[in-house]
DNA sequence: GCCATGTCTGTGACTAAGTCACACAGGGGT
DNA sequence: ACCCCTGTGTGACTTAGTCACAGACATGGC
């Protein structure tokens, strides 16, 4: 699809690194990206895969996680609107192949960058150095949280943690199940259940089949800050 | 310390993406860098602090890792010859403080580069490009499989596997301590004490005080290449 | 409205991993 | 030879994870 002078605002909107007017990337990115709607639950990237294009969310969410061969999963971190999906710029750049799998958590609506623009725009436009290597950073330290998180903290922390997160988002009543839990935090249903049980006997949450409500925030949130 | 001819050979032979004649990066980073010796357990970098150089190795390997509050480390991954920290690299780039912390394992010879030169190259060398974005994803790579082998590996198969890596670095007897061990895997020294004794009641090793010998190396690879 | 099926949750029994405290052995320095 | 420090082993405990199974709830078809 042709991008026209409305879609042209949109994506400067969202897409911080193109609103430079004396950068050529404005002149590069609107001549080459597409834009692509994808549908909540579709598979952008499978572990093994190589990548032809870079997409840059203009909204909705992606999800990129790794799979172990139990069927477990755990989120590396999340795409979102402006931002694009550092694993895939890596693998265009430095022709390994995608190490994690990404799927759509919402419907995503996406420009869509070739993979031998990504590399040509890194000699040619500052903004864009500084787009990609902020998106690096940023995910670099992503996932190194992840290992923190993983290595370092209980998992009742976690947990609380991760509820006051939803609740920052979505208001006190999460619509989300244990399972969707376990597979954020790489550990067992079973393991969710019982420790969200301990939370509503301590009063803090009340669960039901699907959703969670969050009775007392605060004490939640005094459980994730502990040591 | 100035760069004669046969510290440039030895740079060449060490840091690949110098090697080509027709790229302006070899001019620049003969012209910039600098030698720097560190002794063994020098520390590099701190969490939290920022790099005004990136240090390439010419010899000796450095350890990147996490600390967590209660005094447990994981490495994240090794510096070895030719490589530098990407970390350092993404903290140059995108001005996020130092997320881990890197100490010399070995005594330490590096060429360093000011940190404004290795923005400015990416715009001027693609080889430069090529070897910033190679280390990117290899590094990406290892701590995404830090994840993997943290969320989905029994510890017992990740001891295996990693007495097996250093074997064959250094042959059938490795000289390290269960804390090291420990302090590598992100795990308590107890626990790998109990899993080494397992593997002597199952012959595959031999423990004494400082050292651990390998006497059944096939058996070890079985183990770590189980499920 | 009822029934079947699939999804979600809870629980028991078990193993694996981690924590804490403590004791002992070995090596190095004086 | 003695002292101190480091490295190791172990017991007792808690936390986390696995496996199997049962029950409740929601949805779709008839």
């Amino acid at each position: 699809m042709a991008i026209d002078s409305n879609m042209r605002a949109r994506l400067a909107e969202q897409i911080q690194c193109i609103r430079q007017s004396d950068d050529p990337l404005n002149q590069y990115f609107f001549e080459k990206a597409s834009i692509a709607n994808l549908p909540k639950g579709q598979h952008v990237c499978h572990e093994g895969s190589n990548c032809s294009h870079l997409a840059i969310l203009l909204n909705g969410t992606a999800r990129v996680y790794k799979l172990g061969e139990n069927g477990k999963e755990i989120t590396l971190y999340r795409v979102g609107p402006g931002e694009s999906c550092i694993l895939t710029a890596s693998c265009i750049l430095s022709h390994i192949p995608f190490p994690a799998f990404a799927i759509c958590e919402t419907d995503v609506e996406a420009a869509v960058v070739p993979a031998s623009d990504v590399r040509r725009w890194l000699s040619e436009s500052s903004a864009w150095q500084d787009y990609i290597f902020g998106l690096v950073a940023t995910r670099l330290s992503n996932i190194i949280n992840v290992v923190e998180d993983v290595v370092f903290r209980r998992m009742d922390k976690r947990i609380a943690d991760h509820l006051c997160n939803r609740m920052d988002k979505t208001g006190h009543v999460l619509l989300v199940t244990h399972q969707e839990i376990a597979s954020e935090l790489g550990t067992s249903r079973e393991v969710v259940s019982r420790i969200l049980k301990e939370f509503e006997l301590d009063g803090m949450i009340k669960v039901t089949r699907g959703s969670i409500e969050l009775l007392d925030p605060e004490k939640l949130h005094q459980k994730h800050s502990e040591r």
